[in-house]
DNA sequence: GTTAGCACTCATTCGGTGTGAGTGCTAACC
DNA sequence: GGTTAGCACTCACACCGAATGAGTGCTAAC
């Protein structure tokens, strides 16, 4: 069974009705409100054939009929329609990058808050990460007589602390020697070879044993670094203003699913293909249990060569995909202008790396 | 219109029977299950002082009663019982705070979600701030050739970090140099007196104005510090399981109010005095619009020797004070010791400071 | 292939009726 | 004076049946 074009437009007029009004739709209300030229009777079999295609479904018999995920899976492939933004959205957009640039952490829940009150969904935000790390530097500042803080800044030039006790900690001269030490090995040799690292360390400081093992091991986490990414949200009780949330427990699950950080996290990652466009998982299309009747539109802004965050939008899979593809475009533009121009201190370094 | 003990009694049953099953409960019910020695009717004249006296109010003519916020307060203050924790209660604790020392961001994560697991309310935790701060530690971290990482080691032992861009940073070694002279110059003068700081440093380097005049701000705002205090939830999920928040409204205030940071932070700060107490605020007792439908029990825990962190646990005005305030004096207590044990590197900074 | 007509389904709304938990008041009782 | 029994009254809520109406599938005619 083929798709003609009136069952296009057909599942275009359910789609976007049910966007609208949250309500099923039928058959005699498509041929009075959308002008298709035929009859209620013809677009009842039209529907019943999109309903064995698993485009639509039916609530319960005698109801109508709301598009399924493979409908909106269609609907967002084929058939949506770009939109523009009005000047008041770029507005909001633009300024909000513009008046917070410099400080990313903010930047981003701003951000966040903004696409919240623009597209009246749930935002979340993870702060920029790398995929493959150098550092860049290393520094152990004394914190008291047996801890010191291992500061490294990596590639992508984030700043990370990491506690380190032992059982005497040495003086600040001592941490500067070992500190030093430890850039210059990490010049000499890659950090794929953690091994020659840890001799020459050792070699030179046979005494801070204890010291030299916490700080490489310290260096390996900030390199794995998937551990603890900040991570922002916006707009969690827009989610209760949608009808399909009136049940407690479907609301209950996503707010759930907000909390397991982890999960969102590696779902925002899940697929690695970092091509520069939007995606979107409908439905059941993610596979965290407490987000099935929801979907997600992600985009990755660019922050520094390599690093990435991600921004999310969830929202009932009943979302308006075409505004929230368009309002995470323009955001994305935004912020990745914005942070070229803040990486432009980068051409002394271009000689040593690898 | 005095209390005499019957009346007393009468509250204590009101407050704990609709503690329990949220429903208004009457004089008949209360002659039938709490064996007071009187009939319904004597109950029924002592409920109408009770509530001529603002302690309990009907919702709707030919309903039970329920507590007011007065009511709540009365009990809180004269007539709650403490609570022993259950032996599994006790070491859920325990092993949350010993299992997850030495890392503080998420030693507090866990037990804002073991508080959620153990009380079914909303958990708010904030990261150790100190209300009077002095500097430990200055370290400058090159990042590239025009920005820096000013790492600020607090008193109280936090960690943080300031990016700085300048027209052309020095190399490392000048870096050093000037954390040095830095930390030299903070040992010798007050932190009060950031002029003398300022002038000492200026002189010392005055090809580098821009870069120590930076990194002064820097420590001025870790000093201050008031402004981006970490802040984790968990439980937020709990708030829709209560039918006060069925309401839709209600239940979106609250998860407005979780959103709204700064006014969270300065309501748990409010009355300053911190005496080692939990503390109570009773639904209209709190100033967030938000939250009036909401109680709020409230502790310390200390971290280091000045400084402190808030648990609050927020749940409807219904809520069981007396359990929360046990789970949060178990778990203050726990991590007070925890805390402790951790602070012991202290004893070689007595003598330089002030 | 399209349409009109028809029988049928079923969620939702609406009015009416009990039901029961609750109250306040009064008069009698100790 | 405090306590109690009794009674009339209120009112949220649950339940029921009928009416409504949006929707469907099927069939036969165009």
């Amino acid at each position: 069974m083929d798709l003609n074009d009136r069952k296009f437009k057909i599942l275009e007029a359910i789609i976007n009705d049910y966007i609208q009004t949250a309500e099923p739709i039928g058959s005699r209300t498509i041929a009075k409100k959308y002008d298709l030229g035929v009859s209620s009777a013809t677009i009842r079999n039209d529907m019943s054939d999109l309903e064995e295609l698993g485009l639509i479904v039916q609530p319960h018999t005698s109801a109508g009929r709301i598009p399924s995920d493979r409908g909106y899976r269609l609907y967002v492939d084929k058939m949506m329609q770009s939109r523009e933004l009005t000047q008041e959205e770029a507005d909001l957009l633009h300024d909000v990058v513009e008046n917070n640039v410099g400080q990313i952490d903010y930047l981003m829940q701003q951000t966040a808050k903004a696409i919240a009150a623009l597209t009246n969904y749930t935002i979340v935000v993870t702060e920029p990460k790398s995929p493959k790390l150098n550092i860049r530097h290393v520094q152990l500042v004394p914190i008291d007589s047996v801890s010191a803080a291992a500061v490294i800044v990596t590639e992508n030039k984030a700043v990370k602390n990491y506690v380190i006790r032992v059982q005497q900690m040495p003086e600040t001269d001592k941490l500067n020697l070992i500190s030093d030490a430890m850039n210059k090995a990490i010049k000499s040799y890659s950090l794929r070879d953690m091994e020659s690292i840890a001799g020459t360390m050792l070699q030179s400081f046979p005494e801070e044993k204890e010291l030299v093992t916490k700080l490489l091991k310290a260096i390996l986490t900030a390199v794995r670094q998937n551990d603890n990414v900040q991570f922002y949200t916006s707009g969690v009780d827009n989610i209760l203003g949608f009808p399909e949330f009136s049940n407690v427990e479907k609301a209950k699950n996503v707010f759930r699913a907000l909390e397991k950080k982890d999960m969102l996290i590696t779902l925002f990652d899940k697929d690695g293909s970092h091509d520069d466009d939007v995606r979107i998982m409908i439905g059941g299309e993610n596979n965290m249990k407490e987000l099935q009747d929801c979907s997600i539109v992600r985009a990755d802004y660019h922050y520094g060569n390599d690093s990435y965050g991600t921004i999310g939008v969830i929202g009932p899979t009943r979302m308006n995909y075409s505004q929230t593809v368009s309002v995470l475009n323009a955001i994305i533009k935004n912020l990745d202008n914005v942070i070229k121009t803040l990486s432009k201190g980068d051409n002394k370094n271009e000689d040593s790396g690898g």
